[in-house]
DNA sequence: TTGAAAGCGCTAACAT
DNA sequence: ATGTTAGCGCTTTCAA
């Protein structure tokens, strides 16, 4: 069904038609309700394809996730969605897989839709030049920055914390409460992602605290999931278990890691402190409460969008929102 | 930048261009050379609105969630995904609140993207035939049917657990072990979903183990989440605190019920004992792991592509795929 | 093998 | 206030 079927229903033609569909002025009442109600009953709803043609470039803007079963992410999205509603845009969601390329894939998706606009979420740290020039829009790293590729600041956007302040100030607390063994269960200390980088904040941590680094006190896991957290806890308390505490990158591996030193008789916080990043809501939840920095997520979808939005609207250039983290004093962590 | 651009950059016409983008035959090799180094070069990408408008209906289905934010459908959104990809279909996802008609939304959805189906996720209950009239493509209810609503079964599909009876296993189970005094956290003991099956099956359990229904044993919380889990918990403590059991109907309220009743001084499941559905990740790594009837996240996602992809060719009628829980033995529950 | 041209359903500029 | 019509960018006949 079209368009013109409406007019033709109505005896109007389909100008008249489009012009109630978009609440143009210029239409008389009468007409106006007889289209109105030929509509609902017809069940008519618009080729949006077609809008869309024609309307050109249009207000949508494109939030390319990286796993939108990631739990950080969660309160992001909803409130990327609530501030791109709110300042009159559309979030056109799409979901990209740990091997995909973000940002092939959001050059994709803003060409192929005409977006204004891409908040990437959950996306590399080593672009180059040549890598963003295939995007045709402006961007905003979400929960990232470009740490360890060859990007100007003023080449690109983003939101996000400090990691490796945060993780440095996340080692250098259990430092001050006394920990010299802290062993530390990272994804990777060379991923170029955020675990690399806030591995460098627990090496510098230990390093100001007079703490030598050892190696093998430190993790890697097979991936970000909390299946990976917990086998690499195993892993780590197969191999020692002389530490007292232990620094996590992320919640999720967090609540993984205190299960694990659980099932291995191992109390926390008594028998070892767990320290993580992130704050997911879960992770309140857990017994002990997992100690964490929390990183304010809802705020950052909203800087996102605001970002964005005065970039697509050239108020103002790229900006880079550096958030501090919300320390959220757990259960999970005591002094020695 | 549109064909035509590449067309001119090639020195050939816009229907050569077409014809390589789409595959076609008939193009000369060196033609079809030059063109794709072209569109290579400049970074064209085909308008998507220009292609659907052309195409007509073409290999999309949609999946309406109401909440991606669920820990439940992480599993199943992804296996819908996945399904819908090997069947040769594209998924489009489109997320709705609380308070959205989901059948509005996704016959909006799928007539505005001519869409061949649609799959529901976090539906409600209680549809009539009239509401399901402004669908005019095949869908699929997953997680969920329609038992308050007035539907014959071959005018809807489903793929969904018998949420009825597997409350009533799990409760069943608490009595086997004892438990005499048991409570329920529930969302509403008459909101037309899930809690009310899953309430109905817990009435049922107590009836057929002779224990009489203690109204004040079963509390009604705000909403699906951690926090009105906790907060119900904590109510039914204020309340009371003579039950050995309580059957929470969710497992994210279940974790934040077992959290509760740590924060009150009670062991679990020395104190009480704590039996869910769902088995989502997490509850796995909670401390004690939490005992539930996991729902086979995957295959319903996968059930129900498969259903749907049969009705759009038209290969079989509506089926209603009826899955079983697996249960877990976690740590929650103990007998007395 | 190639190009010209007719739409797909809609909006908006232009007439009336 | 209403209708006519020219595109939006693309695919696909239909001719050549």
């Amino acid at each position: 069904m079209t368009i013109k079927d409406v007019a033709k229903a109505c005896g109007v033609s389909v100008s008249t038609v489009s012009r109630v569909l978009n609440d143009h002025p210029d239409v008389s009442p009468a007409k106006r309700e007889k289209v109105l109600a030929m509509v609902k009953q017809m069940h008519y709803v618009p080729n949006s394809s077609a809008r869309d043609l024609v309307k050109g470039p249009d207000d949508a803007i494109g939030l390319v996730v990286r796993g939108v079963g990631n739990p950080f992410f969660t309160d992001i999205i909803r409130a990327v969605e609530e501030a791109c509603d709110k300042a009159g845009y559309t979030m056109v969601m799409h979901q990209i897989h740990s091997g995909e390329d973000e940002l092939r894939a959001g050059a994709q998706l803003a060409a192929s839709k005409r977006l204004q606009g891409l908040i990437l979420l959950g996306g590399c740290f080593d672009y180059t030049p040549e890598d963003v020039a295939q995007l045709k829009v402006p961007f905003v790293c979400c929960s990232y920055t470009n740490s360890f590729g060859t990007l100007r600041t003023d080449e690109y956007a983003s939101v996000s914390i400090n990691d490796q302040k945060e993780a440095y100030k996340a080692v250098k607390m259990l430092a001050a409460l006394g920990h010299r063994k802290i062993a530390a269960l990272v994804q990777a200390v060379d991923d170029h992602s955020v675990s690399q980088l806030r591995y460098k904040g627990y090496c510098q941590a230990l390093e100001d605290s007079g703490i030598p680094l050892d190696r093998e006190l430190v993790q890697e896991t097979v991936d970000y999931r909390m299946a990976a957290g917990y086998r690499g806890m195993e892993q780590l308390l197969d191999r020692r278990d002389d530490f007292t505490a232990v620094f996590v990158i992320s919640d999720a591996m967090g609540i993984a890691a205190m299960k694990a030193l659980h099932d291995r008789g191992k109390r926390v916080p008594e028998d070892c402190s767990v320290m993580a990043i992130d704050g997911i809501e879960v992770s309140a939840y857990t017994v002990p409460t997992l100690t964490t920095l929390i990183q304010p997520q809802r705020e950052m979808g909203e800087q996102a969008v605001s970002i964005l939005v005065d970039m697509i609207r050239g108020k103002a250039g790229s900006r880079h929102a550096q958030m501090d983290t919300d320390p959220r004093r757990g259960g999970s962590v005591r002094a020695i």
